[in-house]
This record gives structure tokens, sequence and C-alpha cells, in this order.
DNA sequence: TATTATATTGATAACGCATATCAATAAGGT
DNA sequence: ACCTTATTGATATGCGTTATCAATATAATA
């Protein structure tokens, strides 16, 4: 059982989960270890699995790569480059309704993830660089 | 490099992947077993790799489970039950634009990915029959 | 059809993200 | 301050997946 007591280990994790962009949970690790280099990689996978569990963080698991964690609340979809990695969020009004359904063809549905993979400006133009 | 040449292999693996609903790389060994025991491991968990990369399968990828294959090739959205773990398709032409956009907030989209998680009916009428 | 180059396979070792274990620690109610 | 127990840190373990590599099978070519 988590998530019953406050622990400084787990408003750090919050913190920096909220200032990195959708982090591994190895990445996170590291930002964390500069500052706190007491803070275990197991307590960042275990409250990162608990932050999810509870609603105050998104996993994201992706084809072939390390899973990232996103630390906004409201519904939003996201874009991830297959070059690099990077996701992005995407905010659309338009997209709520289907994002917030709670019920999809006999499905009691409580979480939406809406996921555009591709390239990134960046990687698009290299691609396109690269081609000359 | 791989899929220049057709195989016995691949030919069982994708009969195989049609026949079953959403299976684990894992149960669809189990299957193909059955019938084809010389036939690896390895080589499934390559020929599914290889169908993804080239447009005849789709991986799918959960939070805290194995991943999926999925044989079918007009687009679609996914339930997922996590209780279960079933995963169902969802076909509606409503969702066509944007399982199909090219561009998304400077993204170049190559594909689109949008998983419904919930309760599937029976495990939420077994959820309901428990609450009593 | 025989030859040949090489893509593919099967068996297994290796990898890496993630989780389980468990004694030590710390949180927060009494 | 005490005491119960949730949480942590260190590490071992698990498991899905991939890498390795010799053996095999495919299909182009002669």
């Amino acid at each position: 059982m988590q998530l019953k007591r406050n622990t400084a280990q787990k408003n750090v994790i919050m913190e920096e989960l909220l200032a990195a962009d959708h982090p591994t949970a190895t990445e996170l690790y590291g930002r964390i270890h500069q500052s706190h280099p007491k803070i275990s990689r197991a307590t960042v996978f275990r409250v990162l699995a608990d932050f999810s569990a509870c609603g105050k963080a998104r996993k994201l698991e992706f084809a072939g790569s390390e899973a990232r964690y996103d630390g906004g609340t409201i519904p939003h979809a996201h874009c991830r480059c297959y070059r690099c990695g990077r996701v992005e969020d995407v905010f659309s009004d338009s997209l709520l309704p289907l994002l917030t359904a709670e019920s999809v063809g006999g499905f009691k549905v409580t979480s939406a993830e809406l996921v555009f993979g591709g390239l990134c400006r960046e990687c698009a133009s290299a691609d396109d660089a690269e081609e000359l």
C-alpha cells in the first residue's frame, strides 16, 4: 500500500517531473540524483507508478522505447518523434469530447490516449537536407 | 535486412495472426507451436517486428503488459480492458480524419494510435456484482 | 537443374526496463 | 516521546525482447 504518507522524496519527484518534459524514469532519476544523491532509482520507479495509479501523472508507453511520464493533468494528446524520441503535448478543445469519453462500444472508459507518431520539425528538416 | 524472401514461417505467422484476436507474441507462439513445433520463439518476435515495420501489422504497447499485435490494416482505434487485458477494435468513420492525419502541430505524422482504457462489458458486470 | 550468394531461421545467450525483496528508516497518529 | 506501519534504499530477480551466430533455405543465375 502506497501514497498514504507525504514524503520528501515524493515532493522532489513531483517537482522534477513537472519541471521536465516527458522524461523517462531514468532521465528523471538522473536529474534528481544531482540534487538529491540519496534518492534511489527504485523509489523513482515506485513513486512514478503510484502517481500514475492515482492520476497525478500519466505513464506513456511507446513501441520500442522506455516509458515516459507526463505530469500534466488536463486531457491532451501527444506527438512522438520516432527519430529522436521527443514527445510533445497536443492541446485541442476539439479533442476533448474524445479524450473524456465515458463509454465506447460497450466499454466503460476511464482513460483515453491518443498518440500521433512521426517526425518532429527538427528531424523532418534533417531528413529533407539528407535527401538532397 | 529482412522481408526480402517469402518463407513458410512468415506465411504461418501471418495466418495465425489474422486468426487470433490481438494476441501477444507469446500467445501467438503458443498457437503456432501446436501445429508447427519447429518454428522458434525468436522467429515469431522477429517476423512480427518486421510485419510492424512494413505496415502488415501493428504493434500495440500498453502500460504494464506485454505488447499485442493487430493484423488489421484499415485505420481503427482500440479499447483495452485493464482488468482482463482484452483488446477490441473500434471502427468509426468519424475517427478516420483523426487517425489518418498527416500533420499535427508541426509534426509530420505517419501513424496515429487511439486507445480507450477501461472495463469491458464482462469485467464491468463482475465489478457491479461484487459491489452489492 | 546445379550452383551460388545471401536472407532467414533456430537455439540460446544477453540485454534492459521494471519490479520484488527485505532490513532499515521515517512519518504521523496517539 | 512512543509506536505502528508505510516508505525507502540497495540489490537481486524477473521477464519480455533482442542480439549472436552457425546452420539452413530461398531464389537468382548460369
